[in-house]
DNA sequence: AAAATATTTAATCAAATGATTAATTCAGCG
DNA sequence: CGCTGAATTAATCATTTGATTAAATATTTT
C-alpha cells in the first residue's frame, strides 16, 4: 500500500481506464495498424494480458475508442445549432467559435476521422446520415432562404459547407506544415487561433456577399 | 511468349517498376504500417522475394515512395509561381487552378503528406525549409507590399496562407464526409471543383477586402 | 477467517510478417 | 549450342504481434 504521490500524472484511474486512455491516446495520434498492444500496455503501465483480459480484443478496444471519438468529433459540431432560430450571421459565430474551442482541445480528432473514413467508410457513414444530416439541412435551409430573401447571394451549399469547415478545421490538420513554412510558434499558433473565431464568420460573410458565386 | 494483350491495365513496365507503382498505390492510399509487403507483392503481381531483391527491404522502399510523393505535392504548389512578376490576384488564380488539377490527379496525396509529417515531422521538415520557404516569402512580400499600398486589408500571412491553401485542398480531403452530408455525386463534385478554379479567387479577394482583418 | 470472485502476472502459443536462402529459369553472348 | 550473370521462384527463417493459459495475488463475500 504505498501512498502514491500524484505518479503518472492522471494515472489514479482504474486499470481498465488506464489502459482505455492510453489506448486513445495512441490510437487517435497514429491510426489502428501503427499501434501495437505491447505499445498500449506499456503507454498504461500494465501487463499486456489485462488488455485482452478487459477489452477482449484489439479490434474491440479500437472500434470503442472510435465510436467515442467519432462522437466526440460530432458533438464538436451539433451543439447549440440545431433548434435555436437566431439570425444565420450569429449561428455561424457560436459554431466556429465553439469548434475552434473544441479543435484546441482534441486537435488529432480530425486526421483520426478523415484517416478512419478513408479506410473504412461504410462504419461512420450511417451515423453521418442519422446524425449529422439534421444540422445540415437545417444550417442549408437556413442558407437557402437567406438566398431567396436577398440577404446574401446565390451559393452552392456544397461550396458554403467545404469553406466553412474548410476554413475552422484546416488550420489544425495543416498545422505542422503551415507553422513552419509561415515560420510561427506554438503561442502565436494559438493565438492566431482565437483571432480567426472573429474573422472567419467576418469572411464567410464577406463571401456570401460576393456576387458570381454561381455560373 | 505469350503475347500480352494489354493484360494488367499498366502492366507492361519492368518487374522493377511493377512494385514502385503497386507501392505507390498501396502506400499513398493506406500508409505504411497498414500495408503488407505481401499486398504489395500481390498488387504487383510478383514474387514476394523479388521486393527485397529490388528495393532491399519495405521501409527503403516506403522512403523512396516518400519522396517522390513530396516532391509531388511540392511541385503542385512551386509551379509558375516564384518568378513573375504578375499581380497578386492573377497569381492567386494560376496557384488555384494549377493546384485544383494537381489535387484531382492525385486526391491521396494531401492526407498522405499529413500523416507522414505528423508521424515524422524531422525527414520532411528540411525540405519545408529548403523548397517552400522560397515561394512563401515571394508570394508573402507581395501581400505585405499590397498592404503597404492600401490595395488590401492588412491581414496576417498565416491567416492569408491557412485560408488559401484550406479552401483548395480542404475540399479533397474532407470528400467523404461533405459529399455525404450534402449529397452530392462523383460528377457533381467535379463540377463543383471546377468552379471553384474561379470562386476561390474571388473569395481570397473578398477576405482581403475585409476590413477589420486585424484586431 | 474461509470461501469465492476478481485482478494481475509470467510464460507461452499461433499466426502474421519482413527478410533470406538455395535452387531454378531466363536472357544475352561467344 | 553452352556458358554466364541476372531474374525469378518456392521454401524457410526469425521476429513481431495478438491472444491465451495457468498460476499467483488481491479483493469481496459469507
Amino acid at each position: 500500500m504505498k501512498k502514491k504521490i500524484a505518479e503518472d500524472a492522471l494515472k489514479d484511474l482504474s486499470t481498465e481506464e488506464k489502459i482505455k486512455e492510453a489506448a486513445r491516446k495512441l490510437f487517435t495520434q497514429k491510426g489502428y495498424a501503427q499501434v501495437k498492444t505491447r505499445d498500449i500496455a506499456a503507454e498504461a503501465g500494465i501487463n499486456l494480458a489485462l488488455l485482452n483480459y478487459y477489452f477482449r480484443s484489439k479490434e474491440k478496444l479500437f472500434e470503442l475508442i472510435m465510436m467515442e471519438n467519432f462522437k466526440k468529433f460530432m458533438d464538436g459540431i451539433s451543439v447549440k445549432v440545431v433548434d435555436e432560430k437566431i439570425p444565420i450571421a450569429e449561428k455561424l459565430q457560436r459554431i466556429v467559435e465553439d469548434y475552434i474551442d473544441f479543435l484546441t482541445k482534441h486537435p488529432d480528432l480530425p486526421l483520426f476521422i478523415l484517416n478512419e473514413l478513408r479506410s473504412n467508410p461504410s462504419i461512420i457513414a450511417a451515423r453521418i446520415d442519422t446524425e449529422v444530416r439534421p444540422i445540415r439541412s437545417h444550417l442549408i435551409n437556413q442558407l437557402q432562404e437567406a438566398i431567396k430573401a436577398g440577404t446574401i447571394e446565390p451559393i452552392e451549399p456544397f461550396h458554403f459547407m467545404a469553406n466553412l469547415v474548410g476554413l475552422t478545421i484546416f488550420p489544425f490538420i495543416g498545422r505542422p506544415i503551415l507553422q513552419r513554412v509561415i515560420n510561427v510558434n506554438d503561442e502565436k499558433f494559438h493565438q492566431l487561433m482565437q483571432e480567426r473565431k472573429k474573422l472567419i464568420p467576418l469572411w464567410i460573410n464577406a463571401i456570401l456577399h460576393t456576387k458570381k458565386n454561381l455560373n
